[in-house]
DNA sequence: CATATATTTAGATTATCATCTAAATATCAC
DNA sequence: GTGATATTTAGATGATAATCTAAATATATG
């Protein structure tokens, strides 16, 4: 009946508007922080905070081009974080 | 691109890692507050705070019966987060 | 109706979080 | 290397949220 620390993460990242509007920005391709930031009206440092805790919960993932960092969403984590859901809402199983 | 403030509720809701496990919980069976209280070890008054939360996101529905309130899982509610969660972090439609 | 039981409400406290500005770091182009 | 651009980090502030104790409400029972 206990969860890992990684399933708390995901879902404290979800909690969040913001994030979830940055994970369905995302979904359609990946992105330079300026690209993102371009949807949002908040500062580079509060978008910078929300990527931060998107990448520790391994929704999504950076690599460096240049000046730039693009963000790609972890299709395998959102995945994953599906059938979590599943697990502890639906299914007969307990949480693992 | 924007979400309603139901789509909010249910994902306050679930960030909470007490309010998971009482709705892994309510899974199995409904029960009466009692009967939940004894899983955990926070205050009564902690916990009503928590069914509230989970009351206003739809996500159980309590009836009376006697003195005591018995809560049970809105399977429907649970199913319908699944689908939102599936619009807004999977599926190529944007999140209505 | 008085007392016991079940649950909620009120009000306070503490912790967590979203956001900001300013400063730091890293890379690029000249 | 100097200046420009992209992004992150540090530190502060205000808002939200989790929890507690004490008091209130509702129901049941003798």
């Amino acid at each position: 009946m206990h969860e890992t620390i990684k399933h708390e993460s995901m879902f404290t990242a979800i909690a969040d508007i913001q994030r979830r509007k940055i994970l369905n920005i995302l979904k359609r391709s990946e992105m330079s922080v300026a690209e993102i930031k371009s949807h949002f009206e908040f500062s580079g440092a509060t978008l910078s905070h929300h990527l931060n805790i998107l990448k520790n919960a391994e929704l999504v993932r950076v690599r460096r081009q240049g000046q730039q960092r693009i963000y790609t969403l972890n299709l395998s984590v959102v995945e994953e974080l599906l059938l979590i859901f599943n697990q502890i809402f639906v299914s007969k199983e307990d949480e693992k």
